[in-house]
DNA sequence: CCTGGCACTCTTCGCATGCGAGTGCCAGCG
DNA sequence: CGCTGGCACTCGCATGCGAAGAGTGCCAGG
């Protein structure tokens, strides 16, 4: 086990290699901080703290810098969450009131943490599985043609095309809407395929086919993958890397680009507060020397959706947890009034 | 004026560049172009051209590199637009040809253009101003809460909430709908304000206040701004941009993520073909080192969009052209079809 | 167990040098 | 008059070397 002092020389050399990008020595170390010994000593411990791999050195004689393993170390038991101070908070909620919309919601979110932690932010659609059906509206564009309208509760609203095996008539179709949605609206997602499985055989026989066809392309909907979409911000943060970059942005531009890969990277965090995945921990080699914090929001206490920022390891974790903590909560009050 | 043997070195310039990203002298020139004069002549019209502005130097002593009114001669007079092969026809209509709904295919597009150009792709989405109603539905949510859901010819669905000033009976929105779709069904959007400005005096004196709130709020949604979205992608190639690129592509990145900016952008392109913007010619300032090349695109014959790339001024112009152009056609054809 | 001292390692920077690419100009030729 | 070959000149760039500086590891002493 390493003694307190130990993990107090980790927690400097972190902090000043955050602050500096640079190799941290001995000597400045116990120029910034007091640690109240020597830099002799302080020597002895960094030899000891890369033993056990927290640290490492780029190039012999020169400083150290912090490995995976360090700053996993530094977030769970030597930094807390920075909370956000009182301006900043007042500042996120005028923010985002003025938002008109869900998709300006999103993107104003977007911005507003890609500001907040100057790092690229990540946010997800409120994702329709956990949310309820406000209402679901059919039109008749031809006769064998049907425009299908899901609005959820979250003001997202999903439209689909339905070709229909037979014409379906003005009155059928006032019908289906009318029994559809006394069925459905207010309901859960999960709960819509047990609660309409047997609105077929209302119907006559001609229209049964048209009937499922419409319910199939609803509840396809429900589950689509593609409902799972996410607005990306402030990739000119990455210009902040480092100064070898070149080699570093592009493999992440890459992995940003794909979103099917951010939309696994933001599922896998399963904890219900913040979660932080720092570089190799991420399954996606493109970001391998990126770290990733993430958060559950929702309207309500549940989360429907994650949001989050992707840095480099070097980053500000105590601060760019506080503010994608805060940015969640103010965006779940948000989603709740409207 | 200058000679046709100048026009032939300016392009052997242009092309030798972009292909090799290093400036070209007039050894290098005389090998691989078959010029049928010395370096020696072509020295002297190299010297003319750089008299003209037409290129430069970057240090004494290194090769020329064309500036931008060289480009500019390049595109308008020397090189014409590369048509695409017979097999990249077929990849780009195979392509685009699986989207499902709107976003899909504007997402494809966007896709496609970045993977075929190797630069940023930028993809508006089919501009409302131009298209025409297919439908407005109106939905009761609450006794004095109505949404809103436009639906336009290109499948674009805008919703919005509106709050009445008093409750309103579904009778009469039902009222509302039918008055309305009778209307505007099918017509542009340009023409809607025109055939509602009567709508409220159809109405009872207690419904018209709700009656005129739900018609300004379909005509805010007509002309609003935000309509003008659209994607980005392909910003991984934005490493290929050159050696000194971390300071050239900081700004871009700042530039693409203003949406107004790149609207403002592909909106100034007025010419019916594919427009062609070169370095200083944006007036955007970080864009003053990229080129955009971009083109209308729409379902029938008339543009209700634009797409283009954003890349280096160094860019393969013709090839490049031929892309945005052939891309356009099909996204046109794609979008008629549904 | 901490501390000061010391020798050692490596990187970085400045500077001088040589090389090569490319230019500009000039005199001669068709 | 325009093209060509030749030639001197200019720079940028890579190379090599030496000094400086930062940082380390280790050891002996308190």
């Amino acid at each position: 086990m390493l003694s307190e002092r130990r993990l107090q020389v980790l927690r400097a050399i972190v902090q000043d290699y955050v602050g500096t990008e640079e190799p941290v020595g001995s000597k400045a170390l116990t120029e910034r901080h007091n640690l109240g010994v020597s830099p002799a000593t302080v020597r002895n411990d960094m030899a000891a703290l890369e033993e056990e791999g927290f640290i490492a050195q780029p190039h012999t004689s020169a400083g150290r810098i912090p490995t995976d393993k360090g700053y996993r170390l530094f977030v769970d038991k030597l930094a807390g969450v920075k909370p956000m101070t009182a301006p900043e908070r007042r500042a996120i909620q005028n923010f985002l009131e003025g938002a008109v919309d869900l998709d300006d919601v999103v993107a104003r979110t977007v911005r507003l943490l890609a500001q907040l932690t100057r790092q690229v932010a990540v946010v997800q659609y409120p994702s329709l599985t956990r949310s309820t059906v406000r209402h679901v509206e059919l039109l008749s564009l031809a006769p064998a043609r049907v425009m299908l309208v899901l609005i959820t509760d979250t003001g997202r609203v999903e439209q689909r095309m339905v070709d229909c095996p037979a014409p379906f008539g003005e009155a059928s179709l006032a019908d289906l809407r009318a029994r559809l949605n006394s069925r459905v609206a207010g309901r859960r997602f999960a709960d819509v395929p047990r609660l309409v499985e047997d609105l077929p055989e209302a119907f006559e026989a001609e229209d049964r086919g048209t009937v499922s066809m419409v319910l199939s392309t609803l509840l396809e909907t429900l589950v689509e993958e593609n409902e799972e979409r996410l607005m990306i911000g402030g990739t000119a943060n990455l210009t902040r890397f480092g100064h070898d970059f070149p080699l570093m942005i592009r493999p992440v531009l890459e992995a940003l680009e794909e979103q099917v890969v951010l939309l696994k990277l933001l599922g896998e965090a399963k904890d219900p507060g913040v979660t932080v995945r720092i570089g190799h921990e991420n399954a996606h080699e493109g970001l391998n020397s990126t770290s990733v914090v993430s958060v559950g929001y929702g309207s309500g206490g549940e989360a429907v959706a994650k949001l989050g920022v992707v840095g480099p390891t070097r980053m500000d974790y105590p601060g760019t947890m506080g503010a994608v903590r805060a940015v969640a909560r103010y965006v779940g009050q948000i989603l709740a009034e409207s």
